[in-house]
DNA sequence: GTTGTCCATTAGTTTTTCTAATACCTAAGC
DNA sequence: GCTTAGGTATTAGAAAAACTAATGGACAAC
């Protein structure tokens, strides 16, 4: 039924005014009115049957099941974005490849890429997914953002901070990490043992994912605590989807290395924007 | 810019023309037009200035632009779907855990999940990614696809099948596997070193990838001969984009296995449409 | 050569989208 | 307490898009 899925421009409004909190500023962003914004978004409460903001004098809050819409709606404009791209031509440098691990696709690229993509629109990206660190460069990518140590990549890597294994849960979650579950990824070697309070309980993870992003995803879904690189973490908290389960931040020798091919411009513009975004949470 | 993403409808069509091969069944499907397929779909290629489809005198075929759009475009739309159902109250088995690895997730269950919505529009489902075989229990799935072995699982465990390793690779890549580079994911007990040319020549893997996925994703970007589950491989290997780079096919002790809690209706709903579907090619 | 099936196109109707204008609400400033 | 400013909500009407019905064209099957 072709009216089983709203139209892309409310999804747009939605994500547009969630990341702004504000039906004004998402409409000049997108290239609508502020009216047109606020009718896609009311249509597409009807259509859901739910509120996604509460309503201001000056700008919008999202409810609970506002932020849950965010990464689902997000990931597909980007991934739709993506895909109107893909055959475009332009400059010669107008593919990118960035090798990156899921989680960096999906909580930092990926979120934020449309920032990207509508500055370049004339710069197409190509983007591989959890790569081994061994032989790295057979892969060829323009950019490289590898999740390892520094003594595998070197001074030409640039790591992606802040990068502490910071403990998050739910926001919907009652409990202290000592009642939760506790959600480790495997790869790392800090891990639940190093929290301080390891010596007095059994801080023993219940559920293992292979991915910080799989770890973001249980913890996303209350499925306990988590422990997650914080500069993955830093946009899922500043949506306040996540929240902090507890104030210990363990050292991490493992991160994700940005590494670009100083030749390639293109490349080049593609990690400067990822530092910059770096800056800027997803939903701030 | 709001004309930056066309309209949802186009890739809508595109979508189902891709799968079905046809404007007419399409149209059936979606509940619009075969006209408006039509016009849907040359709209969207004109937008992305490529031809998608070859049409013939009956029913189309894809281009090999056409077929790199499909993955995404699915993707997508898949999203969206869950994404819309999110919130939906209905029956008291409305809410369904799948456990699953992300390979299964995207090549086996999103390409085709849109016939479960649609026939079930009443039940919502959630989605975990790729889990450790350890303490799967957690995370309560109704169904749970681990990857693994039987010993680990036992004759609750249903395989998904075929369960080979075969090689793959880009329909659009000349040579064979060995002059082409290899992709491998890790976990499996099987790899290239079981090959039967492996005694002659040194197959060592150039490109390892953590899971079917990314490999599978590795091979339709053209970056050489993947080995990867038939399961996964049977879709892609369906819809053209990928071919059989080795009539060889590994045995392969591990692979992905459906748990369905029995005791939930919905769970064998979900079960029986997977095993349905495991007959379909997602682009058939 | 005829029939059937499917795609392409056009015209016209219907629906949706969008803007402009305005009302309302509330925080901030004085 | 009043005024101003900034933002959301709503309505009306115009413009654009979507969709259908009808028809023509291409080609495979018989």
């Amino acid at each position: 039924m072709a009216k089983s899925l709203p139209p892309l421009t409310w999804f747009r409004a939605f994500e547009a005014a969630a990341r702004n909190l504000s039906f004004t500023a998402a409409a000049d962003e997108i290239g609508m009115t502020q009216s047109a914004v606020s009718q896609h978004v009311k249509a597409l409460e009807s259509r859901l049957g739910v509120a996604l903001f509460i309503r201001k004098a000056r700008g919008l809050a999202l409810t609970d099941d506002g932020r849950k819409l965010i990464p689902q709606v997000a990931s597909a404009l980007g991934t739709l974005t993506a895909a109107s791209r893909i055959f475009e031509t332009g400059t010669t440098q107008n593919l990118l490849t960035v090798a990156t691990s899921v989680s960096v696709a999906e909580w930092i690229i990926a979120p934020r890429l449309r920032t990207f993509t509508d500055r370049h629109p004339d710069i197409r990206l190509r983007f591989l997914s959890t790569i081994w660190p061994d032989d790295f460069k057979s892969v060829n990518a323009d950019v490289e953002i590898p999740f390892g140590t520094f003594k595998q990549f070197g001074k030409n890597a640039t790591l992606l901070e802040p990068n502490g294994l910071v403990a998050i849960k739910s926001a919907t979650l009652d409990g202290d990490l000592h009642a939760l579950p506790l959600i480790e990824a495997v790869g790392t070697s800090a891990g639940w043992e190093n929290w301080p309070s390891a010596k007095k309980h059994d801080l023993i993870p219940q559920i293992y994912v292979d991915s910080f992003d799989a770890a973001l995803n249980m913890a996303f879904h209350g499925n306990g605590v988590a422990l997650v690189s914080e500069v993955l973490a830093h946009s899922a908290l500043a949506s306040d989807q996540l929240v902090v389960a507890s104030d210990f931040i363990a050292p991490c020798e493992e991160g994700y290395y940005v590494q670009a091919n100083a030749q390639n411009p293109t490349a080049m513009l593609f990690r400067d924007w990822l530092f910059e975004q770096e800056k800027m949470p997803a939903n701030n």
